[in-house]
DNA sequence: TTAGTTATTCGTATTTTTACGAATAACTAA
DNA sequence: TTAGTTATTCGTAAAAATACGAATAACTAA
């Protein structure tokens, strides 16, 4: 029936994660600083705290990021398994 | 204002054109055929040809594909160096 | 001109995304 | 207990994405 394969899927569940300026910021931020609370990030975008934080949901879902809680604060970083799985399907992806 | 960049707004474009399987298989395709018709997309796929249409409309407006009109068809076929261009943003963004 | 082919556009419906501010939860410290 | 901090969730609204079938456009060939 679907012509398209699981890391078809994948590829595209990263990708549409990845498909919003956003998410993109956040994403290079996260690589940047290895990890940071929602306030960090927030402040470095002209946008509502509630949206950071559904970005930020979004994110966490797609795999590539993940969250710890240290009350009162929740620190961020990078999946680091799930990025390189990214990583790797889109090198596949580009033939690189 | 904005915190981010054009360069990121570009892959997020890029990323987002991405986002969903069925586009993902279409520019695999088009990749392995170098060219083709929109018939012989639709064909592949379980889906409408009008729904096709859109995803190559989505896939043409964010640069990754072209179409030529070769009546009664079209002939479509990746834009190279778009995807050269989107080829590199990944590349620097996961750092490669 | 008329019929046939291909592919898009139109009209429509449903779902998802994006965004905001207010309210809430969870924890700490006074 | 009460106030203060952080971040999410809730409620809501507007916009965009996804999907379908019917209608249309554009061209060719009989």
């Amino acid at each position: 029936m679907k012509p398209y394969t699981e890391k078809d899927e994948k590829l595209a569940q990263y990708a549409k994660a990845m498909g919003h300026p956003v998410r993109i910021f956040i994403l290079q931020f996260l690589d940047t600083q290895c990890s940071c609370f929602a306030g960090d990030i927030s402040e470095q975008l002209p946008i509502a705290k509630s949206t950071v934080s559904q970005h930020l949901t979004a994110l966490k879902e797609a795999g590539l990021i993940q969250g710890t809680i240290t009350p009162p604060t929740i620190k961020y970083c990078i999946n680091k398994s799930n990025w390189e799985e990214a990583k790797e399907l889109f090198k596949v992806f580009f033939n690189v």
